[in-house]
RNA sequence: GGAGAAAUGGCAGAGUGGUCGAAUGCGGCAGUCUUGAAAACUGUUGACUGUAACAGGUCCGGGGGUUCGAAUCCCUCUUUCUCCGCCA
């Protein structure tokens, strides 16, 4: 959520922005806030002037009681309430104002950072690094769901038959593998410095609404109406939202957290080909990085926590590479994010694996997560977050990647994990 | 799930209708003393909103109500604790 204020002083630097985003309507919505939030501020001093004069009048009625002057009491008494009725009416007004700024607020995506190439789609997408080398493999190779059936390590039609398509069944070493991948990346994590968490899977609303998956993403996300209760999309949510109504202390930064969760995803109208096997699932499992910074030192560790997760990948030996968003790409709350793509060979694609984002300031208000910076004023403190690594995708990578004529080859660096370097 | 008790500033904890944004203690900050530190003493110390700066306004778990006036009374929700039941 941008902050008015900034709105009010920037309007045209937040128009530029939006129309990077292709944001419809941005100038009508604008001004619309700026409209709203100045008859709210009107109204506030009216309302506030009107208890000012109330309160007095209580006061006073109080001690003439105390007095016991009751009949100038009496008089006094019927000139409150006329008071009240009008800061009734007037309270009235500048709730609504307020929830109406609020509802435009909540319209409004984050302005993309300087860097953010402009474009309207995926194809806009600026590649800005690439490493490893695309395994060159023979006429048989297959892609990973053939795989998975072949040395049974998956099981797609279980899945249906418990729950539904999209819910696999993880068995033996393909069970193994994952539980291996999970244990390297909080390893790999922790070794740089994230504590380890474990949080909860479902949350309410209030944080759905702190890191922006409510009001606009509902349909997205698996709701347990008898208790009112999301099941996360992602760990960010549950993560991030350990410091909602928090006010930091400069020294507390940086914080920086990892955990592994799962993550329901209901992915309403994404059908077809490209969701086949572990493509495009609606429970997968993420290790995910977060941190909480100082705004001075955000684009940092943004750059930081790419650097991390390029070691991981280069360590895991899959050809990969980093695209910088475009602004039509760009997600709701982000001002800069990257996107890692690992290349798998048995479908000859890319599968985003990861995305790293800068939410700057829009979170942190929405979160009232703040800090007390050197003057000792109450600051908007900065939100990043990155998965190392959603799981089913690079799983794929492996099985494609490594496919020999007789098997499976482990990645080195995983085989004391899963205790094994060999599928067939 | 049933019965009872509770929720107040960073923490502990008073306050049961009126000059209460809230005593007191701890902690934090500043100072005196000291070569320095500790101790002791003195002062200071909530958040949000608002203003050029004052002023003003809001906040005592959330929401609603009674009253001229609510931290205080009533309703409701949530959470915590104790006891009982069930249970990984």
């Amino acid at each position: 959520m941008l902050q008015v204020p900034f709105i009010r002083e920037n309007k045209e630097s937040v128009l530029v922005g939006l129309a990077k985003r292709n944001f419809k309507n941005a100038e009508a919505i604008i001004n619309d806030v700026l409209a709203t939030d100045e008859l709210k501020r009107s109204v506030q001093v009216q309302l506030d002037t009107i208890l000012a004069t109330s309160n007095n009048l209580n006061k006073e009625i109080g001690m003439l009681y105390k007095s016991g002057e009751t009949q100038k009491a009496n008089l006094l008494k019927e000139k409150s309430g006329k008071l009240k009725t009008e800061s009734k009416e007037l309270q009235e007004q500048f709730n609504t104002a307020e929830s109406n700024l609020l509802n435009l607020l909540y319209s409004i995506p984050n302005i993309p950072n300087q860097i953010v190439p402009s474009g309207s789609s995926e194809d806009d997408n600026e590649t800005i690094f690439e490493e490893g080398t695309i395994p060159t493999l023979n006429e048989n190779k297959l892609p990973h769901w053939e795989l998975a059936k072949k040395y049974n390590l998956i099981d797609f039609e279980l899945g249906n038959k418990i729950t539904g398509a999209g819910f696999p069944v993880y068995r033996g070493k393909g069970a193994r593998l994952q539980r291996a991948l999970i244990n390297y990346f909080l390893d790999k994590n922790t070794a740089a410095g994230y504590e380890e968490t474990q949080v909860p899977h479902l949350v309410n609303e209030a944080s759905g609404m702190g890191t922006g998956q409510l009001p606009d993403k509902e349909g997205q996300m698996y709701h347990s109406t008898i208790d009112d209760l999301y099941l996360i999309p992602t760990g960010e949510v549950p993560m991030t939202n350990i410091f909602r109504d928090e006010l930091l202390k400069e020294e507390d930064f940086p914080i920086c957290l990892t955990g592994y969760t799962p993550c329901f995803r209901r992915e309403a109208g994404s059908y077809g080909a490209h969701v086949r096997g572990l493509n495009r699932l609606h429970q997968f499992d993420k290790v995910e990085i977060i941190r909480i910074e100082h705004p001075d030192r955000s684009a940092t560790a943004l750059d930081g926590m790419v650097d991390h997760i390029k070691v991981i990948l280069a360590e895991l030996e899959l050809p990969y590479r980093i695209l910088n968003l475009c602004g039509g790409d760009l997600g709701f709350t982000s001002s800069l994010t990257y996107d890692f793509e690992v290349f798998s060979a048995g479908q000859d694609r890319w599968l985003e694996i990861s995305s790293v984002s800068n939410f700057e300031t829009f979170q942190a208000n929405r979160l009232k997560l703040r800090y007390k910076n050197a003057e000792g004023k109450s600051t908007l403190a900065h939100t990043l977050n990155g998965s190392s690594l959603a799981l089913p995708r690079v799983l794929a990578a492996i099985l494609e990647n490594y496919q020999t004529a007789d098997g499976i080859k482990i990645p080195e660096v995983l085989v004391p994990y899963t205790g094994f370097d060999f599928i067939n």
